[in-house]
DNA sequence: CTGAAAGCGCTAACAC
DNA sequence: GTGTTAGCGCTTTCAG
């Protein structure tokens, strides 16, 4: 069933049938009647690909990750599709295993998925060579929680310094002095940002960050695990753990367990992002609250305002919450 | 730049350029060479909507749920996205807020996006209308979780009457006697399947299950911590709950925490699906487990056998297990 | 207010 | 091996 039998049976031209669909002006009443009962009669239905051809637009907008399996990932998700409702785009899922390592295939891949735009999450929303290329062809897109290049397209943003830093100056008053670090996944800016911040703390209280404290992670639990049972498994533990995400510090959460220690009785731990995790975890992580869900929406909107040729917010920024809850206490007291 | 510009630029015909870029036989070396090079020269990269028209595949494929921010919901897509992996199809997600009421329009929607095909999660799985209309229109179709219609269209599925009455036998092996359940949403078919269950292990042992002692939950969390506060408030408590799947069993557990009820020593909870919410929540769930992800695997994969026109399983039907976990154990002694 | 003609960029079917 | 012709189903001119 094509437009020219609607058009047929209807006893006008497809033009016509093609201005009732799509809500032009200057079509009487009475032949609007007419198209619209002959397409029902026909079970008429416009051919997408037909008029995505023709208008060049898909109405198909990506989201570009590299692991939507996360808690982080599914808050993203939940908000570009929160924007999305009642609108007249769809979402496509785009997950990329290693941003660092494709960079020059990712645009690639997202032309070849004929999306009329992208909302970029980390390390993506980063990546210049990304930006670039999206730009070379004609990508709209946003970013959620970009670094640098600021101007080269929208953004949302938080404050990881100062957020990284108010979180380890919570774990500072709290008493703790021997506090260890598991970092991110070194292809994300945050994790350098968030370093830095818990820097600044340290400094700011007058303690030295020892580098044998610090440890590599992922941003996957199980990095965090692994990282964490290397912290603990020495009889020279730390009493704190800094971990770069939620994920990571439940997997420290897991590894204490596993070692027979209690958190935060002998052993405080804090994540960053506030995702669900944070709340389901057992104790309940201390974090610092980054909003996630709403910086997709915002993200989102800035890509469909692109789309429409309004105005577009270039960047925002969201502000950072710290989150005290049971997994941080006071050190434990050895001399007594 | 079109696939013209290329042609002209090494001096074939369209049709050739079209070949080289579809590795088609029956092109000799060199002018493949003289194609790709003048494809790199122009930066031409094929029109995926034309391709799309013209072969009528979009390369599209939906996933339908209603709740996709569940842990339910995650794994579901992870299924998705890992059988579509290497494959020149992307998903695309397609939530409905309430299946029961737009039954009507779901397929509509469905044939807006252009999809090729959908993987249909519960309820959607087992709508007759929504199965029709997508038969109707074209749309291949696999379906999650499936109890009925067997034979309309492919699915997967599991023993849910079977699973339910092994979880609901293991309560009563623990001595419980004084057992509530939490419903879930009665528009999803399981719903009766599992309460059935439930019944038949409460028969077979002896048993009578009292009416007041079942609530009627929507298989979110918020539903089930409801669901669990009115079973726990009265004096006349039970001393177990059996929820019909995990995000309820956390609501529950929720309750049971706010009301200053130990878990299991006050009350035993059990969920079903083994998500991962049962392994993250304290105490960690005992449970059934569905293997979600490995049936959203299989479904892909039976959208993409009718696709390429490929023999299609009708039907596989997935194992549970009891998964036993810190939320049960023997109810609290009264009389000593 | 309505319609005819000309594509959008590509590929199927057939020639040569 | 390679090119030609004719669409895919729709919308965009531009006439009337």
């Amino acid at each position: 069933m094509t437009i020219i039998d609607v058009a047929r049976h209807a006893g006008v031209s497809a033009k016509t049938v093609s201005r009732v669909f799509n809500d032009e002006p200057h079509v009487s009443a009475g032949v609007k009647q007419r198209v619209r009962e002959a397409a029902a009669a026909l079970d008429y239905h416009p051919n997408v690909m037909a008029q995505a051809l023709v208008r060049r637009r898909s109405h198909l907008i990506g989201l570009v990750y590299e692991n939507p399996s996360s808690s982080y990932g599914t808050e993203l998700q939940m908000g570009v599709l929160d924007r999305l409702r009642d609108e007249p785009y769809r979402l496509v899922v785009i997950p990329i295993a290693s941003v660092a390592e494709h960079a020059a295939e990712v645009v690639g891949l997202l032309r070849s998925a004929a999306l009329d735009g992208v909302v970029l999450a980390p390390p993506a929303s980063d990546n210049p060579r990304i930006l670039s290329d999206l730009q070379r062809a004609g990508i709209r897109c946003a970013r959620i929680a970009s670094t640098r290049l600021l101007d080269a397209a929208p953004s949302t943003t938080i404050d990881d310094l100062a957020a990284a830093r108010e979180i380890a100056a919570h774990v500072i008053e709290l008493g703790h002095r021997d506090i260890a670090i598991i970092k991110g996944d070194p292809t994300h800016a945050s994790t350098e940002a968030r370093l830095l911040g818990y820097g600044q703390a340290f400094h700011a209280a007058g303690l030295t960050m020892r580098l044998d404290r610090i440890e590599q992670g992922l941003f996957t639990r199980e990095s965090g695990r692994v990282a964490a049972a290397r912290l603990l498994e020495s009889a020279d533990r730390p009493s704190a753990i800094i971990a770069q995400n939620d994920e990571m510090a439940l997997g420290a959460l897991i590894a204490a367990r596993e070692l027979g220690l209690s958190v935060p009785e002998d052993l405080s731990i804090v994540g960053f992002d506030d995702t669900e995790l944070a709340q389901l975890a057992w104790p309940p992580l201390t974090t610092v609250r980054q909003p996630v869900f709403d910086m997709a929406v915002a993200a989102t909107d800035m890509v469909i305002a692109q789309l429409h040729r309004e105005q577009v917010t270039m960047q925002r920024a969201y502000k950072h919450v710290l989150i005290i809850r049971g997994s941080t206490a006071a050190p434990p007291r050895l001399d007594c």
